[in-house]
DNA sequence: AGAATTAATCGTAATATTGCAATATTAAGT
DNA sequence: ACTTAATATTGCAATATTACGATTAATTCT
């Protein structure tokens, strides 16, 4: 085993868990964190701004950009990467969802 | 290597990616879906809902309560697993927080 | 006490992820 | 065309995750 049984889940089950997965990794959560930061979109020297190899960098945009949480377009021979804020808005809504509707639980017993 | 470089990144940059990944499995999600809908924490048939075998909902289960997702206490042969609340805030708050900021934002190259 | 019930743990196989060196690709500048 | 600069891809080793059968542990019921 080791693969993950999506087909057993919904498509919106599968959705949250994708983008979760993508930010499951500190590397990731600081180049998303970056990308807010500059404001732009050019950040060809994100590379420089994480502890990580390039190749690894590489990689870890790779997997944001598969998750639809980062757009990127070829802009020169650098690389222009911008936060998908659909992507946000659909965690911060799920998550929104999930607070309201605990918060009008009757019961509490943990 | 294969091991997360986590002494890189910021404790709180650590912290998100590590709610995040516990999140990042489409049977987390549906057991935080399920917990959120009973509307009540004693829920001894939570393997019932899950297409997946009782040690491998086990084994789910210890990774949102490490993760801090599901806090859980013994409840005579069944065990009492509820949401908490704070975690969940504090992915809603984070994401809540780059909405804003992005949306702040004059460029928007991509 | 003995049986039944429920959940955790152990062991293990299959697969995925992480990280990087080496190399390739692509475009800009000369 | 040649060099430089920036990013992507490949290949691989180390480690982590996923899933489940078998077993164990703890509690309840009779």
């Amino acid at each position: 085993m080791g693969a993950t049984k999506t087909e057993h889940f919904t498509g919106k089950q599968n959705a949250i868990a994708t983008l979760a997965k993508a930010l499951g990794h500190p590397a990731r959560i600081a180049i998303i964190e970056y990308l807010t930061r500059i404001d732009a979109c050019i950040c060809s020297d994100i590379v420089n701004e994480l502890p990580l190899a390039q190749p690894t960098v590489s990689q870890h945009l790779k997997e944001l950009k598969n998750a639809g949480l980062i757009k990127g377009s070829i802009e020169g021979n650098a690389i222009c990467y911008c936060i998908d804020e659909k992507a946000i808005e659909k965690l911060q809504n799920y998550f929104g969802g999930i607070s309201t509707k605990l918060a009008a639980r009757k019961d509490q017993c943990c």
